[in-house]
DNA sequence: ATAGATGCAAAGGGTTTGCACTTGA
DNA sequence: TCAAGTGCAAACCCTTTGCATCTAT
């Protein structure tokens, strides 16, 4: 069974903050805070070790690494903003998702993704050259 | 500006001939057939070469590597089969994607993903262990 | 003739793993 | 105590790139 230790704790602390799914290099960059000689290797077993557990679900986004969150919410989509690479919760979800099913398909899961510019970058975009060092993405 | 060689004929025919969106070693497989030779760094780089001259569009997936579609299709999304790994275009759009966006963000673009098994899986959905190699996918 | 294309192999970037050391229960 | 967890570095996989060679134009 899974041990209560410093590196843990931090990582799981910087999930439930951070309040939208983060990628590994996110989680290590805020479970450092708390943990400052964290290391990569150990944010990627803690969130396989989460998975497994139970209380963290991947967040698989087109064209980019895995983000993770808190497992347990209901059904919703994300947000992927262009600018700062962040990926944001959104409620609800689509209608007549079932009208596009072939005939002959058995469909078990869906997905639905938004792209654009979050409330952040939205009003004078960020071009991707300029992005700080610091909110710069895998 | 490019030239017609043999490899890269034999790699726009794979895309042409196959229908569906497909990802750089299953464009490599099927380009084979016309040319045996074929290498999967001409693969990359005629896919490369054929998204700037616009005949080709990425198709990226939620934690799986990109597809590649012909250019100039209608708006539609995609199916990915959870037992063969292949990908398909399914027409049409949702409805209501509009009431999603959070206010203050700007929405640009949108993808919608299906999952499940495609026509050829769904009947006896096939365990991933028991793919065959020359049916899986990267 | 010559710039573009190819194939091989080596380099990259993100993720995983082996290993010796540390630490929580 | 001692197995689980950690940090480092090496291994991995897919993709890209350097380089010598080839080839369409």
């Amino acid at each position: 069974m899974p041990r209560n230790t410093k590196q843990r704790h931090a990582i799981r602390l910087a999930f439930e903050i951070a309040g939208r799914p983060l990628a590994p290099e996110e989680a290590l960059a805020a479970a450092r805070r708390a943990h400052a000689g964290l290391g990569i290797a150990t944010v990627y077993r803690a969130i396989k070790a989460a998975l497994e557990e139970g209380w963290l679900v991947a967040v698989e986004l087109p064209g980019s690494s895995a983000r993770y969150e808190l497992a347990g919410k209901k059904h919703h989509h994300h947000f992927h903003c262009r600018a700062c690479g962040k990926v944001f919760e959104i409620a609800g979800c689509v209608e007549n998702l079932r009208k596009l099913i072939p005939s002959g398909f058995r469909v078990t899961d869906h997905d639905v993704l938004l792209y654009g510019y979050c409330c952040d970058c939205a009003p004078a975009p960020i071009a991707s050259d300029s992005i700080s060092a610091t909110d710069r993405l895998p």
